[in-house]
DNA sequence: TAAAAATACTCCATAGGTATTTTAT
DNA sequence: ATAAAATACCTATGGAGTATTTTTA
């Protein structure tokens, strides 16, 4: 599972649909399937329900959304102070 | 960024050693040292300092490693509570 | 000079694309 | 009949391997 596929699912659960997520993420739709597919199957849980024009999330879709955002989030904190607040001086080889 | 990367980023911070991490992941060592290469690339964030044998974590490098920590011990959290807990049936197709 | 890290390739797995089919409204 | 999701296939990227070279203690 790539980082960039939490904001995937991420997506995903806020815009309610494949084909809108998918939109939003720029990639298509069918990419999108496969990706929360195999996000499924590598965390071993199922993440949405699937109707044609009906998704929600499961119990572990909820669990897991929470996590991917506070992820992202303390991710994107580590970019931030990590590098400009920190000047970490490049070493010269 | 693969989230076994973050795995691979804690072993090395861990043992210290390009070589030894690579041993504990299974992998070989230039796998691992071009990987927190290209993870320092996709951060914008100088994670180690690197001299031949003494290898230290940056600023940013303990920062991530906080981050790394935490996110895979959520990860399992989640894993754990989503599905053989709240016992998600499959959806027959 | 003997360790550890980096570099230069090669190969294969897979993310994401196009085209199409299935499904439910 | 239409819109959404899934499937089948293809390609390109990149993770990881082997072999080798550089580095410094």
């Amino acid at each position: 599972m790539e980082i960039r596929h939490l904001q995937s699912f991420i997506a995903l659960a806020e815009e309610g649909q494949f084909t809108a997520a998918a939109r939003k993420l720029n990639i298509v739709q069918s990419g999108l399937s496969v990706t929360i597919k195999e996000m499924e199957q590598e965390l071993g849980v199922q993440l949405v329900n699937r109707a044609t024009r009906n998704l929600s999330l499961t119990h572990g879709g909820e669990l897991f959304l929470e996590y991917a955002r506070s992820s992202l989030a303390t991710l994107n904190e580590v970019r931030l102070l990590a590098s400009p607040t920190g000047f970490e001086p490049v070493l010269s080889p």
